[in-house]
RNA sequence: AGUCUCGUAGCUCAGUUGGUUAGAGCACUACACUGAUAAUGUAGGGGUCAGCAGUUCAAAUCUGCUCGAGACUACCA
């Protein structure tokens, strides 16, 4: 028996079979019984466990999912390794948090090694919910042995990966600028910095400075800068940092920007001065009433300072300009050779200041890569070792050189509160300021209001500063990251080509350092001069030099690491060539190394694994979050592509796989899960959605099918369980009860497909069995290119519009009545094998209920000898069962039946009641024999008698052209308005003589045009006298005359009706044969005799009599008219 | 600020290389159907296709600008 349900409880079905499936295996089953051979590789992107699942998680796995299982239908053998991403700064946080510490308290208030034990523990905190999750969801991936980057073998394996970029020189230390807090001591990530309450709005010293130009360089714009012997004229530029002007070393123009010099005076010495500024920003800095006045009668201190404009020109012409170093504390040849000239810079804007940007290398990151593009060095100091220092020190005091200010801090925060109270206590920005005044240097200086970041944990202002980092040199393979981000598949592909693309466009080099605990540490051993280093590529390398360090006297005896991480690590000293010390530098690497290295550490490539490893290299397939398009996509992509240069091991395998240096092939970039309103869920808000609640509410497969349906993957989502509850009832619902209406008949006929496949199949067999195909065609295509919102889609479409909505809609009588014969067996082969297959085409989107669909099907018949639909093949397109002309003729029953239902809704004539015939217009060749084939199923489900057609010769039927415009635009051009018009208004007359002639000639608008009959669509719109409906070309009239008989027959058909609702009532059984007596009143007598037979077959009656004695019983109504009638059960 | 995505009915979404009357489902209303019944059918209302300008005989579709939402990156004298 097939089983039967009361009603569908999708979660419920969910929880039985994930049970099935663990106790039979069927993950591990769905691996094994595909052939290694045909492997499919995905990669599994880690997630964190160290916070909770959240909705979008389930989103993401999904997609992840679907394909890894439409995959293995496929016969590829896809093995899913699970993996965990475990280092990095959200689990510091944690820890600092729940440990209630910052992180000055590491290594004072906490060991470091207390620390790191805390972060190992955080990080795999929720690693049962997550695991929970991930069954729930029915996601299915390896978590038995998954990788976790915390691990040594995973970490050696990075150590190899970083140790073959510095062989080539590709890891290279240099330095950054970044956002630094002397009064912390440490550099701050982008992520401190984006912490709220960091930017403050703070009153600083602003400077507009005065950079003389040399009046002796040779430049073409000097004869216009310089007039006189004794003109004085000085680019002016505007800083709220007046502590970065010892440090300048370039002033920087918008190249398209127009720039004018000003004669006028200085301010503070009254001394007559020329400034060159942008002319946008004349207004700012004088005074309108001033211009033009006369400067022979200016005195100094007048309130009105006189000033004119003396030249104009564009910044383009300003670049090349030398000036005197503002403040000369630090200058070398180099600096004099190439820095104090005016550069362009692409971020000047005439938007505040003087539309001259004053550049401090080292103290902005603007200015340093400006500097950088430009050949501008910068303004350091050298010690006798040749390594250079800025001019501010790491605590944020100027260095000794700066010998007005030497040992002052930069910013007056730095200074304790008793320290800012003494009577003569001035801000450096301030001394400056004054010092510029003196040397008539400043143009003007003003405080000035602007907003400011800070560090969160000191509260002091944040200093741009360079910082030591270690560097991978993607520049170097920039351009092979770009042809080979081009060979990818990317879904969306603007997300490729766009973000991707532009980023790789733009990219700078790869900053891997981080001042951190918990992480990968930088293998890299240096002398403390920095004159000698070395980095590990692997343990067994480390041992060595360890070895060697132990006998240098450096290390202990018999020292060995256990842990790679630090602080273990760091007590490793390693000895020079030369007999030096050698100390680890003390970074940490960038998580996203980590993640983007998982190819390889996933297996402890190469110390392990090779040949798993290059089975799995590079994936055909990975997906996640758009959010990761420059994390882990980046990542991977950049490793793969640096390791293609230069490992040769990697460089063989990808000889071996023919690759030629990706990591991935295929990578879909999912969009957000936001709330139902689109906004962002977030903690904060409280808009989460609970994905256990959801899927214990709705069943995995309704969230995952509402996920995949709604909305194409990178596209938001806005999730609201309303839908969730609609995919229910309009997609599993009605999948449900197809099945639920299969297994009622099924059982009670006793069909076990035993029977040889049907042949001769009728119509509407053969056509739904062609829609299947089609369906199946599609829906693999769909998934073939990672479109599985199409897949579901189309599938959604097969089961409710046509096998719900019409093939069992109108086979139903074929199920229920009459004996257990061919035509009622071809209904059940075919309804049965449409319902495996929606289950086959489905399972990857819904992986439970189409496995307890197929499963409940398939125990019974024992077709298919596997226990889960995901053991079987996916389900191949047969062409030859495919009937597009069938396909076709059956749309037009569809069409004609809903035209001919909407015809008697409007002149309010129920389907019960049969009418004779419509009339339909014949609209070419083959039309008739098209519709002759669909007849049957037209007039059933319509309750008609009869079809005619008509081929219009008698003009009765009326016509009307509508023009094709498509086929028309070539041919008539701009005329088109004017042929339209004449082509709608042409009467029957004309349009039969067009009809005949094949094409009509006229002439509109002066020109003589030619339409052919292919150019205009021809509908027959009317048949007067008739009630008639259209629909595109398609036209209906219906005959409305209801005859004697016909109306008998309606009575007849409103007393079976009456009758089955009475059997239902009384709850009969669908097989019990009865007994009627109805009650004889004239308007059922001649009804009843006339189709006393046909009513007895529908209604199982094997009696049915009319009396004049019926007392009691029941009463029905037929056309207001109250009837008795005893029902009984023989 | 830059890059990218998105904006179509109350809601969720389709809408082909531009083709004139922009569709579907849900929701709503009415009617019908009733051996699939927590199902189904038919009909109806509901749109400045975010806005403006341009290209074109013709624009939801192509171009530019503006507005709004979101993501990422960066952070400025």
């Amino acid at each position: 028996m097939y089983k039967e349900y009361k009603q569908l409880n999708l979660s419920q079905i969910g929880k039985e079979v994930l049970e099935s499936w663990k106790s039979n295996h069927i993950f591990e089953k769905s691996i094994s019984n595909r052939p290694a051979s045909k492997p499919y590789t995905f990669y599994e992107g880690p997630p964190s466990a160290n916070g909770m699942p959240g909705i979008h998680h389930v989103m993401a796995r999904s997609i992840k999912d679907i394909f890894c299982r439409y995959k293995t239908l496929k016969g590829f053998q896809v093995k899913r390794k699970g993996g965990w991403d475990t280092h990095g700064l959200p689990i510091e946080l944690a820890v600092e948090k729940s440990l209630g510490i910052t992180k000055e308290d590491i290594g004072k208030k906490i060991t470091v090694q207390e620390y790191n034990d805390a972060c190992r523990k955080e990080v795999m905190k929720y690693t049962d919910v997550w695991n929970d999750l991930t069954e729930k969801m029915g996601y299915w991936v390896d978590l038995e042995n998954p990788y976790i980057t915390y691990e040594n073998e995973y970490i050696e394996s990075l150590w190899w990966i970083l140790k073959q970029l510095h062989s080539k020189g590709f890891l290279y230390k240099g330095y950054t600028v970044q956002p630094y807090s002397p009064a912390a001591g440490t550099g701050l990530s982008s992520h401190e910095l984006n912490q709220p309450g960091t930017y403050r709005d703070v009153k600083d010293t602003s400077i507009v400075a005065q950079f003389r130009l040399k009046k002796d360089q040779v430049h073409p714009l000097i004869s216009k800068l310089f007039e006189t012997e004794e003109e004085d004229t000085t680019i002016i530029a505007w800083t709220t940092t007046p502590w970065t002007l010892p440090s300048n070393c370039a002033l920087a123009v918008g190249e398209k920007i127009t720039y004018v010099k000003i004669k006028t005076f200085n301010q503070y010495t009254h001394l007559p001065v020329s400034v060159i500024l942008a002319k946008d920003l004349v207004a700012k800095h004088f005074k309108a009433e001033a211009q033009n006045l006369s400067f022979q009668d200016y005195k100094a201190g007048d309130k009105l300072i006189p000033w004119e404009i003396a030249a104009e020109f564009i910044g383009k012409e300003l670049l090349g300009l030398r000036y005197f170093q503002l403040m000369p504390y630090v200058s070398n040849e180099n600096l004099e050779a190439n820095a104090f000239r005016v550069i362009g810079g692409d971020f000047v804007t005439t938007e505040d200041g003087t539309g001259i940007v004053h550049t401090a290398s080292v103290y902005g990151a603007d200015d340093f890569r400006v500097a950088k593009e430009n050949g501008v060095p910068s303004v350091m100091v050298t010690d006798e070792k040749g390594n250079e220092f800025p001019l501010v020190n790491k605590q944020g005091k100027f260095v000794d050189e700066v010998t007005d200010f030497a040992g002052k801090y930069v910013k007056e925060e730095y200074y304790s509160d008793e320290e800012r109270k003494a009577a003569d206590f001035k801000p450096t920005d301030v001394l400056i300021a004054i010092k510029l005044k003196e040397e008539n240097k400043a143009f003007d200086v003003k405080k000035y209001e602007h907003s400011y970041p800070h560090c969160w944990r000191t509260d002091k202002p944040v200093l741009y500063y360079p910082l030591d980092s270690w560097f991978i040199k993607t520049t170097a393979v920039k351009e092979k990251l770009v042809a080979l981000n081009k060979t990818i598949n990317w879904k969306p592909e603007s997300t490729g080509t766009g973000r991707f693309g532009n980023w790789l466009e733009n990219l700078v080099d790869w900053n891997l350092s981080r001042s951190r605990y918990w992480g990968t540490p930088l293998p890299i051993w240096r002398t403390e001069d920095g004159t000698e280093e070395i980095c590990i590529g692997a343990v067994a390398e480390l041992n060595q030099e360890i070895e060697k360090a132990i006998k240098a006297g450096f290390m202990p005896e018999g020292f060995s690491l256990q842990d790679m991480h630090r602080p273990y690590v760091d007590d490793v000293i390693l000895v020079s060539s030369t007999g030096k010390k050698m100390f680890r530098e003390p970074d940490l690497i960038d998580v996203w190394f980590d993640s983007g290295a998982m190819p390889y550490a996933q297996w402890h490539y190469p110390f392990e694994n090779k040949e798993e490893f290059e089975k799995a290299y590079p994936a055909d397939f990975i997906a996640e979050g758009v959010d990761q398009t420059r994390g882990w996509f980046f990542t991977l992509h950049t490793i793969a592509t640096l390791l293609s240069e230069t490992s040769d091991d990697i460089k063989a395998v990808n000889i071996k796989n023919a690759n030629q240096g990706i990591a991935f092939k295929n990578v879909i970039s999912n969009g957000l899960v936001l709330d139902k309103n689109g906004n962002k869920m977030s903690k904060r808000l409280g808009n989460g959605v609970d994905p256990f609640s959801t899927i214990e509410t709705y069943g995995a497969d309704a969230t995952r099918w509402y996920m995949i349906s709604n909305a194409s993957p990178w596209d938001n989502l806005k999730f609201n369980l309303d839908g969730l509850d609609e995919v229910r009832r309009k997609f599993f619902g009605t999948l449900y009860n197809t099945y639920a209406f299969f297994a009622l008949y099924a059982n009670i006929d006793g069909f076990k497909y035993a029977e040889e496949e049907i042949v001769n199949r009728p119509e509407i067999d053969r056509w739904i069995i062609s829609l299947l195909n089609t369906l199946t065609k599609e829906v693999d295509e769909f998934y073939e290119d990672f479109e599985p919102t199409k897949a579901a889609r189309a599938i959604q479409n097969f089961v409710d519009e046509h096998l719900s909505n019409w093939f069992v809609r109108l086979s139903r009588r074929r199920f229920w009545k009459g004996e257990y014969t061919e035509d009622k067996i071809s209904a059940y082969q075919t309804l049965y094998t449409c319902l495996v297959g929606v289950a086959k085409l489905m399972s990857p989107i819904a992986p439970f209920f189409s496995d307890r669909l197929f499963n409940d099907l398939n125990s019974i018949t024992q077709k298919e000898q596997v226990a889960s639909v995901h053991l079987t093949d996916f389900p191949i397109y047969q062409a030859n069962l495919v009937d597009k002309d069938l396909e076709e003729r059956m749309q037009l029953a569809q069409d004609i039946s809903s035209m001919i239902l909407s015809l008697r809704k409007k002149v309010g004539i129920n389907v019960r009641q049969p009418l004779s015939k419509i009339l339909l217009p014949v609209l070419d060749q083959g039309f008739q024999q098209k519709v002759e084939k669909v007849r049957e199923l037209i007039l059933s489900e319509t309750n008609i008698k009869e079809i005619e057609f008509i081929t219009d010769t008698a003009g009765i039927i009326k016509k009307k052209i509508k023009p094709n415009f498509k086929a028309l635009g070539p041919k008539v051009g701009k005329s088109m308005k004017a042929v339209g018009n004449f082509l709608t208004a042409l009467n029957d007359e004309q349009i039969q003589t067009l009809e005949t002639n094949r094409n009509i000639t006229f002439e509109v608008e002066e020109q003589t045009f030619t339409i052919a009959v292919e150019d205009v669509e021809i509908i027959a719109e009317d048949v007067p006298g008739w009630q008639v409906t259209n629909l595109g070309r398609l036209t209906v009239a219906l005959d409305v005359t209801i005859t004697q008989s016909l109306k008998e027959e309606g009575i007849a058909r409103e007393v079976i009706n009456r009758i089955q609702n009475l059997r239902k009532d009384k709850g009969f059984e669908v097989t019990d044969k009865i007994s009627v007596v109805l009650q004889k009143l004239p308007i059922i007598t001649d009804a009843v005799s006339s189709n006393l037979l046909y009513i007895c077959e529908e209604t199982l009656a094997e009696s049915l009599t009319l009396s004049d004695e019926l007392t009691g019983g029941d009463t029905i109504e037929i056309e207001e008219t109250n009837i008795l009638i005893s029902l009984k059960k023989n």
